[in-house]
DNA sequence: AATTGGCACTCGTCTGGCGACAGTGCCAGA
DNA sequence: TCTGGCACTGTCGCCAGACGAGTGCCAATT
């Protein structure tokens, strides 16, 4: 690899380390470049030149550019083995945990502890999940309590206003039906599935079943609207210590549902970094993302990640998130039957 | 009320809207107290002595203390008329919640919104809620699913290993003769009542009624450790502009179920105000809590307040607490049957 | 006895100047 | 192509002085 190359590398690595522009002696110092801070220098001016690193004012060291930190990512970072207290920290953390709510709090806790930045996981996707049980219960008073659960172990729930009072028996059949259809396939697919259901010769049956279907469409469509959880946001203080310019409009975005979801979006599956000028939202323009998807069975089924400022530790990062993906992507695979 | 009181009332009310300390000058200007500066003076020497109020240093205005914004509160605070536009955010904010999270979620971002402050919401306890139904689900593969459904919407689910194929027969009586028991009572009357099914002839039914029993009983037990929801963390702005010193320690409080249920935990039923030093916790200290309980149906079920700094618009935000939990009283109430 | 105007005093903040310092760019020489 | 030397530049910390907000006290007034 070129030494220019050698440089830039120097150059995160020491500002990373130190959050302090870094100079050319200095790393000369701490780094055997085996050549002088002069020689050093030339490099700088022709890495400035390419915009991959900056000076705050003309008589200060250097910081990287946000294009300095992909060039970075993309050819410089080895990976950084977790370290011993990491491993035993995932391998502990989600021990125990008795339904859903609770893995995806864990490890939410878990990422944020580990990277010391903000975390974000997103829920299993109900689109991507399929139909383990749709449960239909009388409640009497004329309403029912539909119940949708996905192989993912999540529950969804809404009661139903049938205008009439509602046979125990019709219900009954209509749940065996339902089921019957619905079971094993994916939410997406139930628009389809469910057209079948309607038509029916018996008036009573027709007006009950054609609420619920329409009912549990509902469910699959608004719900598969997708909910995220942080944690971590103390850790924004690494962005900075003025809290109106630097840290609070990232605390607003990230109350922000849709945000967030566009935020993860994209890194659907693989691994994903997205540095600083590289999201579209500005607020959140002093920060980077590393996320990739977990699965279950080897079907991904989500997001998650963790956000910190673009001066972060990005090969440390990956390697937790990644080997936090992939810990709870087995949880889930081993756990859910 | 003594001119010396009303000195007070006019410096929290002009400390509260300006942030800086407040001097006899601008206090004679600004408000009729029909006396000169010179007598303010007089009185705030006295106000100082008995530590309702404090210089920041020799020659700046005064600041309330805690001690003095509780005298405030106490004695001095009117009741604050909500503002038209409060009013209909407030009405409009709930309309078409679809179930019990989406309630939750829509009031939390309401109260921070309309007061401005970090907003913190209780899901409705279930120790204190009623059983409407329990529901058990044949997953097949040895597998039962347990749902536990309460008057207030809540839903707790839990997948059963069952060890042995079970009966869909058995499970129907099984679910019959629990339903028959529980609903209706409340989640800690369950252990009691829930003695009289274990004893029972057939062996396969004993193993399995005992293992559902005892899972409700972990549900109704585990569970009703309760959740807390926060919104609006970024509006600790308002705490001062060193993120380090005075907004990080709240903010990894905040991150902290356990802390955040001792918050709540007192100020159970009626209005409660929790200023600066009162608090326990020792990072919470420069900030105060308005907190009431809301309830369903005339009972308590759960807590709701706003966090802010003791430097709050306490008239304002006690009226705004009051009328969200009112608010969402009613629409508990009267959306579930 | 309470209130008031006047006045001296105290401190914190703002400003400008100064020197130390870190780091650069450039150049001539190896 | 690399290196040492050197002049240049901008930041930061420090200090002194001016400014001003606000107080405390006192003597005079009501």
């Amino acid at each position: 690899m070129s030494r220019k190359l050698e440089v830039l590398r120097a150059i995160v690595e020491d500002y990373v380390a130190t959050e302090e522009p870094v100079g050319s002696k200095s790393l000369a110092e701490r780094h055997a470049l085996g050549v002088s801070p002069a020689t050093i220098r030339n490099d700088m001016a022709l890495l400035e030149e390419e915009g991959f690193i900056t000076q705050p004012h003309t008589s200060a060291g250097r910081v990287p550019t946000d294009k300095g930190y992909r060039l970075f990512v993309d050819r410089l970072a080895g990976v950084k083995p977790l370290s011993a207290a990491e491993r035993r920290a995932i391998e502990s953390f989600l021990e125990g945990a008795v339904d859903l709510d609770d893995v995806i709090g864990r490890t939410v806790r878990l990422l944020s502890q580990i990277t010391r930045q903000v975390a974000v996981v997103q829920y299993p996707s109900l689109t991507r999940s399929t139909v383990r049980h749709i449960e239909l219960v009388n409640l009497g008073t004329r309403r029912v309590m539909i119940v949708l659960i996905t192989d993912t172990g999540r529950v969804e729930q809404r009661i139903l206003d049938a205008k009439a009072e509602v046979s125990d028996i019709l219900l009954g059949e209509l749940r065996a039906r339902v089921n019957a259809l619905c079971v094993g396939k994916r939410l997406n697919e139930l628009p389809d599935l469910l057209i079948s259901v309607a038509p029916r010769a018996d008036k009573e049956e027709q007006v009950l079943s054609s609420l619920v279907v329409s009912t549990i469409l509902e469910m699959a469509i608004e719900q598969s609207e997708e909910r995220i959880v942080l944690s971590g946001t103390a850790n924004l203080a690494r962005l900075g210590t003025d809290f109106t310019h630097s840290v609070r409009p990232v605390l607003e975005a990230l109350e922000e549902q849709v945000v967030l979801l566009r935020l993860l979006g994209d890194a659907a599956e693989s691994m994903t970094v997205r540095i600083g000028h590289e999201h579209e939202l500005h607020s959140l323009q002093g920060t980077s993302l590393v996320a990739t998807g977990y699965g279950r069975a080897g079907e991904p089924v989500g997001t998650m990640g963790i956000l910190g400022p673009t001066r972060m530790d990005y090969p440390g990062s990956i390697a937790s998130v990644r080997a936090v993906a992939q810990y709870v992507g087995h949880f889930l695979t081993e756990s859910g039957s």
